[in-house]
RNA sequence: GGCGAGGUAGCUCAGUGGUAGAGCAGGGGACUCAUAAGCCCUUGGUCGUGAGUUCGAAUCUCACCCUCGCCA
């Protein structure tokens, strides 16, 4: 039964490049399932986009003397040329900062304050008139009212580790320009979480049975301790989404409460983009849809309590907010299958210092198929997991290239060398033959199914283990004495061994598409497995963004076995991946901590 | 300090009551189609520590130690 899954990808912050950590963490994972279920004939919807609003992205703008469009603009662009070249292919990857997500935005606010799950609180806040601002809490400087630190930041201590309620601040001062501030009254919407807790611990208890425990855990351990308390949703701000309220208008929608909000909106826009303006409706209020959100885990509470609480929140008023149509209630999340994170040469990852690799800086020097694999055998499924250069070149060199590159590329070349570069007419096929691709057709169900159940990296080393049966094959069929003696039966030992690896080609297209596509064009075909990805600007009232989409493939590839024929013409063989010396380990562990990344 | 996750072979990890596992690294061997790759055999662990439950514990219970994260 064909099925509509929505890839929901954590949508990357637009004031810092992205690194492995991320990468494994959420953007990979997401493509592997994604190009799964695209081979698997499901009717695939993925999106994401660049986060583009918030402090940061001001306070990094005012102090480059730049809009903050222009830091966004900048950081959005190297996103989508790094998931072209890693092969990411969302459906759409689009941003924060558009007319359409704007509108859905308001939309889901409206629709939570006619339901009543929203009030207005007034607050205490740092105002300074020499900036003509109300100040976020960590820009504010002052000493602690608790350690008497003079360095403290408003949210902070960073001498005594405390929590810090910034209006006890002692001598405060403004970090952009110094000058003292003074206490304005403010007032800010809420969303009332507290109203919605039943229903959120609900949500969780009922998906308890199958998440990742750290995840469900972690989620319903903190309402029970916490409890869920109301919180802002709007902040003093001039860049984001406006509050669709009359006399809200130097306020604007809090980053946390509009960035989920992407992942319907960005279904909307990818919906009116492809010319079938209610499409998004097939993976957003179709109860049969499933959900699946990918993130790293310091974003769990964000998409296992807040955003399945804005959902539950709107109920049936958003579709009648935004398009006027009754009793439509939106999809919650089916799984949340968040990552841990990776360190790096056994430290955290830390931008500041350096200390880290980023994925474009990767990819000027390596391919993305090695990383890809790299990523996903050591993927942080179920603890934190660390990147060592040493192992990065012994699993290319030991695994990738050795038991999976060279498999395909001494098959390949035997042919080419035997069977004048075509697939041998096989006779009829003995038991051996049989068995080695039964054995391999199996793949299809073990690792789709721990594809489904998001055991990416048990997925991957099931494959490779499946390329470990067919070398054993050809060593005990041994073509080589074989087509001395009698070249009919090293004959079908070839057919055989081909058709293993075009089935393995397909088992391992998810992890190394690129590989795929390429060992796909070697064995004949002409139709790739994969659609394409392309970009494209586009143009609303807010001015003109770059998305990353993909167009499906004519003829996509299919998650079902090999029926290679005989005869079949094949290309000039090479080898999938490159051998690494070992010294690039020493080389790229010298780069950690240098300055400028 | 509280909560959550984790602590299993040199490395990366699987294994949730029934005689300790995989891949890679290390050692030995036969082969030669292949990126000196592949295949076969093999060394290696008191499963964080201590106690308890059980005929039997890596697996359950309690205490403690260490790592990471969230919260205070």
């Amino acid at each position: 039964m064909t099925k509509h899954i929505l890839v929901a990808v954590a949508w990357p912050y637009a004031n810092a490049e992205i690194h492995v950590g991320n990468l494994t963490g959420s953007y990979l994972p997401a493509d592997i399932f994604a190009r799964y279920h695209r081979l698997k004939g499901n009717h695939v919807l993925m999106v994401s986009g660049s986060d583009a609003h918030g402090t940061p992205i001001t306070v990094k703008s005012d102090a480059e003397g730049v809009t903050p469009e222009a830091v966004y603009h900048r950081y959005h662009a190297g996103f989508i040329e790094l998931f072209q070249k890693l092969g990411l292919q969302y459906d759409l990857f689009t941003s924060t900062h558009t007319q359409n997500h704007f509108k859905v935005s308001q939309a889901m606010f409206t629709a939570l304050k006619t339901r009543g799950y929203l009030y207005t609180e007034e607050q205490q806040q740092w105002f300074s008139a020499s900036l003509g601002k109300f100040l976020p809490d960590r820009y504010v400087e002052g000493t602690c009212y608790i350690c008497g630190f003079e360095g403290a930041r408003g949210d902070q201590c960073d001498n005594c580790g405390n929590v810090l309620d910034s209006t006890q601040l002692i001598d405060p001062r403004a970090k952009e320009d110094g000058s003292t501030p003074e206490l304005r009254t403010t007032t800010h919407y809420f969303l009332d979480l507290g109203q919605l807790e039943q229903q959120v611990v609900s949500f969780l208890e009922e998906r308890q049975g199958y998440w990742r425990p750290n995840v469900v855990n972690r989620s319903l351990g903190w309402i029970r301790k916490e409890r869920l308390r109301g919180r802002p949703i709007t902040r003093d701000l001039d860049w984001g989404i406006p509050v669709p309220e009359a006399g809200w208008e130097d306020k604007r929608l809090y980053v946390w409460f509009e960035a989920v909000i992407g992942y319907l909106s960005a279904a909307i826009e990818w919906a009116a983009l492809s010319g079938q303006p209610g499409a998004w409706h097939q993976w957003w209020t179709n109860p049969e849809a499933r959900a699946y959100y990918f993130l790293g885990k310091d974003n769990i509470d964000f998409h296992a309590i807040m955003w399945p609480a804005e959902l539950i929140g709107v109920g049936e008023e958003f579709a009648r907010v935004f398009e006027n149509t009754p009793g439509r209630i939106l999809t919650l999340p089916y799984d949340v299958p968040a990552n841990e994170f990776m360190n790096m040469e056994n430290r955290k990852i830390s931008g500041s210092r350096n200390w880290g690799v980023w994925g474009l800086d990767f990819l000027s020097r390596y391919d993305a198929d090695p990383l890809r694999y790299y990523l996903t055998v050591n993927m942080p499924e179920t603890s934190d997991s660390n990147w060592d250069w040493d192992d990065f070149v012994r699993r290319n060199n030991n695994e990738l290239v050795a038991t999976w590159g060279n498999l395909a590329n001494r098959v390949l070349s035997f042919a080419a060398k035997h069977w004048d570069g075509r697939v041998p007419q096989p006779g009829p096929l003995r038991p051996a033959d049989e068995a080695l691709l039964a054995i391999v057709e199996d793949g299809f169900d073990s690792v789709g199914q721990l594809i489904e159940s998001v055991k990416l990296r048990a997925a991957l080393a099931e494959a490779m283990r499946l390329a470990a049966e067919v070398n054993r094959y050809l060593d005990e069929q041994a073509p080589w004495a074989q087509v001395k003696t009698d070249k009919d039966a090293a004959g079908i030992t070839i057919y055989t061994a081909l058709r293993a690896i075009d089935n393995l080609k397909l088992l391992l297209a998810p992890f190394l598409p690129h590989s795929a596509e390429a060992l796909h064009s070697m064995l004949g075909y002409h139709a790739p497995l994969f659609g394409e990805q392309y970009t494209e600007a586009i143009a609303d009232n807010l001015g003109e963004h770059q998305a990353l989409r993909y167009r499906a493939a004519a003829v996509p590839g299919h998650w079902r076995p090999s029926t290679l024929e005989g005869g079949r013409v094949l290309r000039q063989p090479g080898p999938l991946y490159k051998k690494l010396e070992p010294e690039i380990a020493d080389q790229e562990r010298a780069r950690l901590g240098g300055g400028n990344g």
